[in-house]
DNA sequence: AATGAATGAGACTTCATTCAT
DNA sequence: CATGAATGAAGTCTCATTCAT
């Protein structure tokens, strides 16, 4: 079992379970990002998972169950690539670059991850029951935000006084980013470059002084 | 009633289903905000109007319809509230700070204009129905952001060449300034102060040059 | 009632619904009787009452609401018609076979109710839900009981020291005569007429001393 | 395993089978008395059973087939645990005694059989495939109480001409007898007493004659 | 001898919608 | 102008049953 070459690797035999339960996951990603928690139908999710609305029920205790592990999957998995792009850099505007980049692959490689990170933003706010089970929401940016202002205030980047500015237009630049996916996947690649220059300061000239 | 002599008997026919028509639109753009199209029933608004929910289809021919005069609605109130303050604005830097400010004075005094509106774009792209009907998103911050980068071209403000960047910029930022009143109400000052600090190119310091 | 002849009585015109909610009551006894809180269906008492299956929805919050309401309108019906007969009687010997006669006349007058009542003495306990929300049975004989008990001792016909074996007793037997309804409807006269002949002490003889 | 010499070896095949089936049918009459034929799930039945619910189709070909197997051997059970309390009595009276306190003893020490009892006598009448398929309710006291009846006439102990009255008596109280084991467990030594008081004519005493 | 995965029918319940009054 | 009663479609969830392994 664990030398003879050609045969199927280490997985479990007659583990057909696992596949099913990630291919619902994958779907069901898809398609609560596209129609939302509420009009996203156990059918709709089955049929294009190939299976039957019942069967559901043998991965997950409810629709809401279902909503969670999806939501727990992309959230970990957009953290894990923000935290791995920002790793690399050690300037804030570098680090700010690199989350805007992070941003913009994941909008663009894997929309359906954007997509439900925005709707999720929404039903949350909409549905009790996912607010409830959710509790403290995990990352959001936040975290990553507190992080980019520590390291602006300790290399200078950031006048002392300004954190609160710098946090709430970072926080705003990046909702509007991850939204943004929802509107067009086209222009991503503008839109960060005209982030980058903004931030450096060299997108925009003074209005011409009249009288000078 | 006051016993103003002169005053037509019998008050204006239909008077009383005006203003019952207009509190529906009201309590309809504050539960379609806080609960999205699909999970908004004709129940929670009608109860909400201190109506039945029968008596709605009095007024409207279909939830739908309904939905679509609040976002017309509403749509309408934002637009000229955005407009009105552009208007006094001659630069483009002073009109884009202007824009921002607008966002900020809906976001704050009037929540259900600004939830609704990013509940609304949500809805669009989840129900089928609501995007057939409303087919040319208008404005949606797209003429008003078209009308501003042809200001800043003849400004000077905007280099020849970079209006797409700018564009992509603005809208990201208007849209991630609107959303954000999902999340919180609060700080929102602060947001549109760093933004347009960072627009004027002194919210941000350059990285300490090694070596220099 | 008393006056106006020929004309509708009292009742409060478009008042449909009390009809209905009393229509759908009377066919819930009989089918939960039938067949029991759980087999029982919503369309099962729909279907008879003449609606839909939602219909029930407007009367009743759901279908274990439904079955309290049949419950307590048994129950109710039961304990008055029990009291009325007993009421009149005096001696504890009396009572009992008034109270008898009354089961009999129940179960064969009103099947359904007797039915109904040994139903839900199972479906008690079976169904958490139910015995949750009935918390005291209340009546079940018991007070009947107790009453009765009260009264034997008074007239002397129960002997200081017996009282909790002839409580006992008397449980069985009702329980047994009310239970007795699921298997047949006939030869109740012969029982209960029986049983006043048993408790006179008349119904058996002793058996023949053998040696004398 | 342990060696014995002689012994024969590779076990009896189908051993194991045997117990389980055996460990199935019990903890299913626990269930199904509990819960009745309904509202229980073959996963209850499997899952105290320590399997899986679609083994049990390897002993069963469907959850009524496993339900009849289990009606089946209690009412075997239970009769011949009566025959043969009966069988020692040669006098009505006694024999009555005897039955009473087989039936009491059956409440005591095997509270699940009389359980199962009471709810089969409910599930037969609520699913007509129960109905169906034991057409003939084998037993039910009928001949125990038939055979009964003939002693009693032919010791003189019941009047000829009463033999309707007296079965009928019998029946309410075994039925009740075994009915009262759903409500409580307690009190049961007390009924049993009191019945053989009754029986013998020695509970009561007649109401004190006014004017004697 | 038993499991694990899946199905399909049917349950309870909700809700947009209709219509007589 | 509005209510009150009802419908019918659809949604979430449960469960007996099957079958490859």
């Amino acid at each position: 079992m664990t030398s003879t070459p050609g045969q199927r690797k280490g997985r479990p035999t007659a583990s057909r379970a696992r596949a099913t339960r990630e291919r619902i996951l994958e779907v069901a990603r898809v398609v609560f990002a596209e129609h939302g928690y509420g009009p996203t139908t156990n059918k709709d999710v089955a049929d294009r998972a190939g299976i039957t609305a019942g069967a559901l029920y043998y991965y997950f205790d409810s629709k809401l169950d279902m909503f969670l592990a999806v939501f727990a999957e992309t959230q970990s998995l957009i953290d894990s690539r923000m935290k791995e792009r920002a790793s690399t850099e050690t300037t804030f505007s570098g680090r700010v670059r690199a989350l805007l980049r992070a941003a913009q692959e994941i909008n663009v490689a894997d929309p359906g991850v954007a997509l439900f990170h925005a709707a999720a933003r929404m039903d949350r706010i909409r549905h009790p029951e996912i607010r409830r089970a959710i509790a403290h929401p995990p990352g959001e940016g936040t975290a990553i935000v507190d992080d980019l202002i520590a390291l602006g205030s300790a290399t200078g980047e950031i006048e002392p006084g300004s954190e609160d500015d710098v946090a709430a237009v970072l926080r705003v630049i990046l909702l509007g980013l991850m939204a943004s996916v929802a509107d067009d996947h086209l222009g991503q690649r503008t839109t960060v470059e005209g982030l980058c220059r903004l931030l450096d300061g060299n997108l925009l000239r003074p209005p011409a002084q009249p009288g000078t």
